[in-house]
Parts: C-alpha cells; sequence; structure tokens
DNA sequence: ATAGGGTTAG
C-alpha cells in the first residue's frame, strides 16, 4: 500500500508500509493554523506549496485517493485561506476526468463565497446537473452564507424563500440557523424572530439551542433584555437548557444596559446550573466595566477569574487596554502592552489598533503613526482596520489630504478597504465640504453594488443632509427600502434633523411617525434632534408637548440642545419658565 | 470529507 511521508517538510511517497514515521492517506494529518514544532507527528501542511505539491502527487497515484481525500486536501486548503487555489485545483481535477462529487462540489462553492464570489459560486451549479450531482441543503447553506458575507440580504431571503417554496430541498435547523444569522447580524432582529416562530410551527425543524441563542443574542445586542429573556424562560419550558453560550449573551447585553445587579443574578444562576463561566464570561465582564470607565473594577474581575482559574486571554488583555485608552490612561495602556509580550503574549494587531486609536482619540497623531510604521517593520501585519483608524485619526485633526495619501498608500498595499474605511473616509469629504469627492467616491462603490450596509448609508445621508442636498438625501433614503437594507433609529434621525435643519418640521413629524410605524423607536438623539427643530423655530407649544412624552419615556435634553438653548432663548425667562421640567434639569 | 450560535480595535 502506498503511504505518504514527510522529511524535512517535503512530502513524498513512501512504500514502506511499516515506517512509523509514515502514514496512510487515509489518516493524513494535515495542520494549518497551528504551527507544529515536529514533522514526525503527520503530514503537515503548512503552506500553499504543501498543498499543491501534496495534490500533484495524488493525482499522479495508481489508484487514485478517493474524492474524500481530495475534500479534505481542500477543506486543509480553505483554513489556510487560499480559496482561489482551492478553485484551480478543482479545474485540474476535471480537466484529468477525476470522479467528483457532492461534496467536493459545496468545497467549491464555499470557496467562491469566502472570496466573496457568490456570482461565481452560482456559476458552480451547472457542474451538478452535468454530473447528476444533485443538490444537497449544505449547497444552498453555503450559498446562503455567501450571499449574507457580500450584504445582499434581499438575495438572500430570496433564494430561502424559493428553495423552500419550490421544495428545491428541505430546509433544516442549519438553514434556518444560517438566515436568522444572517438576519440578525444586519440588524433585522424583528424578521430573525419571525422565523424562530416559523420552525416552531413545522414538524422536522423545532428549533434547537443555536437557533434561540442566535435570536437571544441579537436582543441582546439591541439592548432588548426583557424579550431575550423571555426567550430564555421559553427555552427553558421546553426543555432546551440554555448553555454558556446563552448565558454569555445575556451577560454581555446586561453589562451594556450597565445592569450590574442583574449581570450578578445571572451570573450566580450559571454557576448554579453547572454551567462555569469561561475565559469569555469575564470578558465579556471586563470590557463591559472598561466601557464604562471602571478600569479598576476590571482589573479585579481579572484577578478573581485567574484565582478561579482561568486565564485571561489576549481578548481579555485587549479589553483592558482599551479601557486604559478610552480613560486617557495611555501610559498605561503601554505597561499592559509591555507586561503582555514579558508574559509571552504577543500583542495582536487588535492590541495595536487599540494602542493606536488610543493616541488618534487623544489626537497625538505622531504617537500613533510611530506605532504604525513600527508594525510594519516587526510585529503583525497591519490590516484594514489598521489603515481605518489613522485614517479617521487624521479625519478628526481635518487632515483630509493625508487621509486621501494613506487611502492610496492602503489600495497600492493591496488592502481591500470595508465599510468603515469607507464611511471614514465619506464622512471626511462631508464634513470638510468635499462635496463632489464624497459623492464620486459614493457613485463608485455604489455602482459595484456590494459591499453596502445601512451604516454606509447613513453617512451619505448624513452628509448630503449637512450639505444643502436635501432631496438628495431624502431620495436616497427612499431607494434604501427597494434595495432591502432597512433604515435603523440613526437614519430615520439623520433625515429628521435633515428636515429640521431646513425648517421643514412636519415632514420631520411625518418622518417621525413613520419610524415608530416601521417598528424602529426613536432614541435620546432622535428626541434631542426633534426639539432643537421646534427650538429653531420658534414652536415652543408643540416642543412643550413634545417634550412631556420624551421626559416620560425617561429621555433628557443632551449637552447640543442645552447649548442651543442657552443661545436661542438663554435671556428670557419667559419662555423657559413655560418649560418646567427643563428649568429643573438645567438646575441639576 | 462540506454548511449554523457568544468576547476585543476602526
Amino acid at each position: 500500500m502506498r503511504r505518504y511521508c514527510v522529511r524535512n517538510g517535503i512530502p513524498f511517497l513512501s512504500l514502506s508500509p511499516n515506517s512509523h514515521s509514515c502514514f496512510t492517506a487515509i489518516s493524513v494529518r494535515i495542520f494549518s493554523n497551528k504551527s507544529i514544532s515536529k514533522f514526525d507527528c503527520g503530514f503537515n501542511i503548512n503552506c500553499l506549496d504543501d498543498a499543491v505539491i501534496l495534490f500533484k502527487q495524488m493525482v499522479t497515484m495508481k489508484p487514485l485517493p478517493s474524492v474524500v481525500e481530495f475534500s479534505k486536501l481542500f477543506k486543509t486548503m480553505i483554513n489556510m485561506k487560499h480559496y482561489s487555489a482551492v478553485v484551480s485545483l478543482f479545474r485540474e481535477m476535471q480537466k484529468l476526468g477525476i470522479p467528483i462529487n457532492v461534496i467536493i462540489l459545496n468545497i467549491v462553492i464555499n470557496s467562491y463565497c469566502l472570496m466573496h464570489r457568490v456570482d461565481c459560486a452560482f456559476s458552480v451549479l451547472p457542474i451538478y446537473l452535468k454530473n447528476g450531482i444533485p443538490f444537497t441543503v449544505v449547497t444552498f447553506n453555503t450559498l446562503l452564507r455567501g450571499i449574507f458575507a457580500e450584504n445582499k440580504v434581499k438575495d438572500a431571503v430570496e433564494l430561502f424563500k424559493k428553495v423552500v417554496r419550490e421544495k428545491i430541498c428541505e430546509p433544516n435547523t442549519v438553514m434556518y440557523a444560517t438566515v436568522m444569522n444572517g438576519l440578525s447580524k444586519r440588524g433585522h432582529t424583528e424578521k430573525t424572530l419571525s422565523l424562530l416562530r416559523l420552525m416552531e410551527q413545522g414538524n422536522n425543524t423545532k428549533p434547537n439551542i443555536i437557533n434561540y441563542n442566535i435570536i437571544i443574542d441579537a436582543l441582546c445586542k439591541d439592548g432588548n433584555l426583557d424579550v431575550a429573556i423571555n426567550l430564555m424562560n421559553e427555552m427553558k419550558q421546553k426543555d432546551i437548557p440554555p448553555d454558556i453560550v446563552t448565558y454569555n449573551s445575556i451577560i454581555d447585553g446586561m453589562c451594556k444596559l450597565g445592569e450590574w445587579e442583574k449581570c450578578k443574578t445571572f451570573f450566580s444562576e450559571m454557576v448554579n446550573l453547572n454551567i462555569y463561566p469561561n475565559v469569555q464570561t469575564f470578558t465579556i465582564l471586563t470590557d463591559g466595566l472598561c466601557k464604562e470607565g471602571k478600569v479598576e473594577e476590571a482589573k479585579e474581575v481579572m484577578g478573581y477569574m485567574i484565582e478561579k482559574g482561568v486565564e485571561p486571554n489576549i481578548v481579555t488583555y485587549n479589553s483592558i487596554m482599551d479601557g486604559y485608552c478610552l480613560t486617557g490612561q495611555l501610559d498605561e495602556a503601554r505597561r499592559l502592552f509591555d507586561f503582555m509580550i514579558n508574559k509571552c503574549i504577543e500583542p495582536s494587531i487588535i492590541s495595536y489598533n487599540i494602542l493606536i486609536n488610543g493616541y488618534c482619540k487623544k489626537k497625538k497623531l505622531p504617537e500613533a503613526m510611530q506605532l504604525f510604521c513600527e508594525i510594519s517593520q516587526k510585529g503583525p501585519k497591519p490590516s484594514t482596520s489598521t489603515y481605518s483608524t489613522i485614517l479617521q485619526g487624521l479625519v478628526d485633526v481635518g487632515r483630509i489630504g493625508s487621509a486621501k495619501n494613506i487611502y492610496a498608500e492602503m489600495l497600492s498595499a493591496g488592502y481591500i478597504p470595508d465599510l468603515y474605511t469607507h464611511n471614514i473616509l465619506l464622512n471626511g469629504y462631508f464634513k470638510y465640504g468635499l462635496v463632489e469627492e464624497a459623492i464620486s467616491l459614493f457613485n463608485k462603490l455604489e455602482k459595484k453594488g456590494e459591499n453596502t450596509d445601512i451604516e454606509f448609508y447613513n453617512v451619505v445621508i448624513n452628509g448630503l443632509c449637512k450639505n444643502g442636498k436635501l432631496d438628495e438625501a431624502h431620495a436616497l433614503f427612499e431607494k434604501l427600502f427597494s434595495m432591502g437594507l432597512l433604515p435603523n433609529v440613526k437614519t430615520y434621525t439623520t433625515m429628521i434633523n435633515g428636515f429640521c435643519l431646513q425648517g421643514l418640521l412636519d415632514e420631520a413629524k411625518d418622518m417621525l411617525m413613520k419610524m415608530v410605524g416601521n417598528n424602529c423607536y426613536p432614541n435620546n438623539v432622535t428626541y434631542n434632534v426633534m426639539v432643537q427643530g421646534f427650538l429653531r423655530c420658534s414652536r415652543i407649544s408643540e416642543m412643550t408637548i413634545f417634550m412631556k412624552e420624551m421626559t416620560g419615556r425617561g429621555f433628557s435634553f443632551d449637552a447640543s440642545t442645552t447649548k442651543l438653548l442657552v443661545n436661542i432663548i438663554g435671556d428670557k425667562p419667559l419662555v423657559l419658565d413655560m418649560i418646567p421640567e427643563l428649568h429643573l434639569k438645567n438646575k441639576k
């Protein structure tokens, strides 16, 4: 029997079946992301070359290795992110007439999806038909994931409906989970919940713990903890006990609302149920505390977790470092950074990004730039986020020209800007009045038709409003619905503000009605924007009524409203007297 | 041998 063997990193065929250092093709052990110190523990594929060499050997073997071996190889290549190479090798297989099956085709589809080439993924479908290979639920599930990854929510939902309606395949819990996750991560919590309810009605697809966890996490991220906890109780009743993921989501939601007492309650509850907090649970706590500026308490949590035998990981340290940056303790952040290195925990690119961001937020651009240069010499490879962070820093100090240069540098270095990058740039262009530049970039990006989300449109709508192009902004807003993008509270608030700035109070009020009608509820910013609109138009009595509703719901005037009040009616005590609540707030 | 859930930075 022929066997594979590796010596000095070079794989070759061995005909010695009894050699201990050799493994059969079936038991080929392939390691990708984990680095392996010894070669004698199996067949290691550590780079693309290894994979290609192995492939070349495999295709010359007689008899040919089974398609299972090819699948394993391809999967390993996917783990190493060599997606396009998988496609090339697959083409090679086809050329050589090597038999294929549904699994290897699904893997090819996944490769295209991971390359963000859903269009190409679809072009694989005819190969199934030509070879008489039936699609499986995995085929469509992989496609759905790919479509969502390109933010094409509407297309994904359409495909899902088509699959169900035309009974192309029977959706299973995984497919529901994929669609639910795709929807929930893009703000469609309502639809995600509807899908859970739809699953409950069917006989074959009763929701499992993963389906519940997806919607619970989405609700928690929305701050809708009441509904999340109701669902958790529902799970318990249905004999699907919540697990560590469920509790971590709930605790994260509670932390972000600053509900520390409830955090503790759930923490105790999970421990009582023998679900032990893990490093993620504790990191949720350190992160939550740091985000509130309570870095010292976060450090106490870290001490506690170590006491309990749970080792902090890089995410934990990063969260605390970010806490230091947020509270302006940049030196402390830098100490911690060095501490990590001393503990042999290599700072990740995220650690660098946090520190760079810390400097940028303090407007210490030279320090930020220096760190940026440092990593290009040693340390982790900069990420798209690193560039975005620097861009944001430059935009914040008004250095649009430098930002443009860095952006160009980023492109020429082969980085693919993401939504954040473009949002920062567009926002910068609009903010400094480079409207032409902004619109031209927007048109270019929109023409590509992918990688846009609601935040992207929020930036553009806001920019148009602030630059006197309300009509264009409004038209874009209306277009969102036909694109399957759901305006969020920011979108509506931006439009309301746009109307208010032009004195179009009635349009602003209509928009407020519209958002509530679409199950999107005004937040503090929305209320403040409305109040400022009323103020600017001196519609004080309407404002008073509106304000009663606002304070009744627990919202209050923010700094910008107070400032406007001082400017407009600061010396008119008579008007102030008409607004008793405000009087109270100002005295506080 | 292929597809699904929770933590960090912009």
